[in-house]
DNA sequence: GGTTATGTTATTTC
DNA sequence: AGAAATAACATAAC
């Protein structure tokens, strides 16, 4: 479920719900579930990232999907439930999710400059942060959550693909103006996500990501599991440049 | 039954 | 100590 937009698209189905009191709060955990939320209303939506924030009377819980996250809103999903709202009208359900209890103002805790949906994120400030680290791998550094936080692997392969770099070239490689263009996608592609899943539209558009065939040179794309994290790549050697050192461009 | 996958964190290893 | 590899967790589909 996990990528920023999935988690902006999540935050505007709860919006409806605000200013709603929790009736009934089930899943695991149940007593700290019932103590910290009975009672209390539902008064604020965020998101950073990967996370979404349920701002409540006095707490907030943040949710993270991790890879196998689902969530109903007003319906349920036949497996096990790990957070569960009932609201005065309607419900909010979680399954394989993270979740905790937050009772710091978010704005101590989360930059929000790092996250790409965010109308706050700085792209100088990422490209600083990527060329700290001028020997990564430019695949590993697009899923660093502390330098553009809710890019995840579909987005990562996405951006890549359309600015035309391969997946192995090292970060201090890339020309700025070229890197600067790639963050920039990052951010393009996540609000084109975001408009494909109001859409619901989404699985037609990814162009490398998932897919078998080059659409611009109906070449068979590679697809590898590279880096650091092991990540699927998908990618086409023909009109992805390799950033390497002595490799002139 | 094995493999894979939109992710992160804890533990182990060097 | 700290970076880097490995394991762990969650779950459905092929």
């Amino acid at each position: 479920m996990p990528e920023g937009p999935e988690m902006v698209f999540l935050k505007e189905q709860v919006e409806p719900l605000i200013g709603q009191v929790v009736v009934q709060a089930q899943g695991s955990d149940v007593e700290l579930l019932l103590d910290t939320l009975k009672g209390q209303r539902l008064t604020s939506l965020s998101t950073f990232g990967k996370e979404i924030f349920l701002g409540f009377t006095d707490c907030t819980i943040r949710i993270h999907l991790g890879f196998f996250g689902k969530y109903a809103i007003n319906g349920v999903v036949n497996r096990a439930l790990q957070l569960g709202l009932e609201l005065e009208e309607g419900t909010i359900n979680f399954y394989a999710c993270k979740y905790r209890v937050l009772r710091e103002p978010l704005d101590e805790l989360y930059d929000w400059s790092t996250d790409i949906m965010n109308p706050l994120f700085d792209t100088d400030q990422a490209l600083s942060k990527l060329y700290r680290k001028p020997d990564q791998l430019i695949c590993d550094a697009l899923l660093d959550q502390s330098i553009v936080a809710g890019v995840g692997n579909g987005i990562k392969n996405e951006a890549l693909f359309r600015q035309r770099i391969h997946p192995e070239s090292l970060v201090g490689e890339i020309p700025e103006l070229v890197l600067r263009k790639l963050v920039d996608e990052c951010v393009r592609i996540s609000f084109d996500y975001l408009e494909w899943l109001r859409e619901r539209t989404e699985a037609s558009h990814w162009q490398a990501y998932m897919r078998k065939q080059c659409p611009r040179d109906h070449i068979p794309l590679r697809k590898e599991n590279i880096g650091r994290a092991g990540r699927p790549c998908y990618f086409c050697d023909k009109c992805q440049r390799l950033y390497l050192p002595g490799n002139i461009w």
